[in-house]
DNA sequence: AATTTGAAGTTAGCTTGCCTAACTTAGGTC
DNA sequence: GACCTAAGTTAGGCAAGCTAACTTCAAATT
């Protein structure tokens, strides 16, 4: 089955057979064009060609769409997080810089959904499968600092370089999705920050 | 007269006096309570007792509206930071620290604003009075980290290093907010962290 | 002082979106 | 082949954004 068929259904049968997965498509689509708050649940529906009632019987509300598409999201960007530590052997300084590319790279790539993944509302707080999803990603940068700087992964030590170096790619996402970075820093070679900065908050 | 007053008139003069006004703090609080794209117009017409035409004789849309509140916190906020540079002598590092403090005081007091300030939509993408106010307060941070350098302003190594801050600066806020940071770091000391990462980062 | 005028309100109403209730379709099971 | 149930539909309520046309009233003009 093709992408678009997963979107849209040709042929006119009552049952679409797949509207769950079609609307997270649409959606992911129209997140990345309108924003998580300004997508319109009817848009989705209209790509998917079934009518506005049907997403309820696949979603609670609209609350339970956005969860559903930041939890993707979330899968997704742990996926690439972990390959691109893959990349690298244990130990390697590339291996910190393969996982904050990463980083950026999603965010550059998927900006709607980066920002969702993020800033979901109160009504998500807590949320258990949403943040086993998110501490895997954490964990993961910790192990990898902290075998860089030798020291166990538990360690007040690591976990402190860990946080401030996710301050710092987190950061730089955001300024830059926001265009503050274009906006008065653009001149700056990109890489060269993240190489200065990697450093010196990775000096023993 | 009193801020009560400014929000709702109880006299039921047909002309409200002070509208505009009124309704930017009325958002302003729902901002804070629902954010940026869930509050309700409707809701702030109610709060300050007229009716929901109103507002268009005094904004436009609701980007309008959006807009005006965001350049009054930015104001503030640029206010803040001036005020808290001049705390301390020039070249003090207590001066950077401050600075750092000030943002991160803001973010926690007005996340909504805060939120809001930097994530405006692309609607609001160039404008020239919104992008001038942010440009003092980086303009800001850039003098106080040359003096601390003691180095041109204009300095590549200068800006870098400015920007290298403000990135970690922002993305522990935005963190913070979203309760990363107490989700898994909660434990590591704030203040530890932003001296550790200032020193790393201000380090000739 | 009477008149005029325009900014700042109001009422009424259109449009769109979310969501629910009640109904219909059709694929899988006995 | 009858039946059940998941997954669609239609119809409609409600709230919000915004506009057009009308009203009020304070201040400027005469």
């Amino acid at each position: 089955m093709t992408r678009s068929d997963t979107l849209k259904k040709n042929d006119k049968r009552y049952h679409h057979g797949d509207l769950r997965d079609a609307l997270l498509e649409a959606i992911r689509m129209l997140v990345e064009r309108d924003g998580a708050d300004n997508f319109k649940i009817s848009e989705a529906c209209r790509i998917a060609g079934v009518t506005t009632a049907a997403p309820y019987k696949h979603f609670r509300d609209r609350d339970d769409i956005l969860r559903a598409v930041a939890l993707a999201g979330m899968q997704r960007f742990g996926k690439r997080m972990s390959d691109a530590s893959q990349e690298h052997d244990p130990g390697m300084p590339k291996r910190i810089e393969a996982l904050g590319q990463a980083y950026l790279d999603f965010a550059e790539a998927e900006p709607g959904i980066f920002r969702m993944m993020f800033g979901l509302s109160e009504h998500h707080a807590g949320d258990p499968e949403l943040e086993e999803t998110g501490k895997a990603t954490t964990d993961l940068l910790e192990s990898v600092v902290a075998e860089h700087l030798n020291l166990p992964p538990e360690s007040t030590e690591v976990r402190l370089r860990s946080y401030a170096l996710w301050c710092f790619v987190h950061g730089h996402c955001f300024l830059r999705m926001d265009g503050k970075f274009a906006e008065k820093y653009g001149q700056l070679e990109e890489t060269e920050i993240l190489a200065a900065v990697g450093k010196a908050m990775m000096r023993v």
